[in-house]
DNA sequence: CTGGATCCTCCATGATACTG
DNA sequence: CAGTATCATGGAGGATCCAG
């Protein structure tokens, strides 16, 4: 149940009913906790599993690892393992993934005026 | 727009996982499935419960008020009710609530471009 | 028409233990 | 190091009924 099931798979594959609407589709990539905060630290360059761990809070190795593979299906990052000991993996967003930076540095901007609740 | 400046560029890279920071601010205000979208509706103007709620395609009337009690509490929306027979409320963006069209014009953008896998 | 009160389902996230 | 395998859970979202 960790792994992207194929009702998950479906719905990101599916047409929304809305035709030329993008924020739909965006949203469906940002989803959940932490894609966003993922896309954040890989703009700033590629990053090991343990590395992103730690950047992002510690989140379970279960959820990032659902995580990065939801993002990984969507084009949106690489995955590319290095046959060494110890292993290595390294997770690098793809052009599309920086085609994200668009949305993302829009937040920050956002956010540090309206810090107060 | 798939670019971003070296400044907003340092902005983003530089923010640590801090808990506080924009990023998260704004996540916090744009979360769960339908803040961006209640958002987006009322960026066009002013609406009623009923016209939001269609627009969204008819999300429960609890999940409805919850999430517009959550935006006002958070000074993104104003609720005004009219004393009438029958009852009238209407939602309206606040000037901070206006302000997140910048994050919200970004993502039609790719969403759109990125519409196919 | 708006939405409060209740009860319920589902799933993203998490805790823990284990493996190549 | 980078996961996988289980099991547990909180809370977002929903269904339904009812009230002002």
């Amino acid at each position: 149940m960790g792994t992207i099931g194929a009702e998950q798979l479906k719905q990101l594959t599916e047409e929304p009913a809305c035709p030329g609407c993008g924020v739909e589709r965006t949203l469906r990539v940002l989803d959940g906790k932490w894609a966003t905060l993922v896309v954040r630290e890989l703009l700033a360059g590629p990053k090991r599993f343990t590395e992103l761990r730690a950047a992002l809070g510690a989140p379970s190795a279960k959820t990032l690892t659902d995580r990065l593979r939801a993002l990984e299906h969507q084009g949106v990052l690489t995955r590319t393992v290095f046959a060494e000991v110890p292993p290595r993996v390294v997770y690098e967003l793809t052009a599309r993934g920086h085609s994200l930076s668009g949305v993302l540095h829009a937040m920050p901007a956002w956010g540090e005026v309206n810090g107060a609740r």
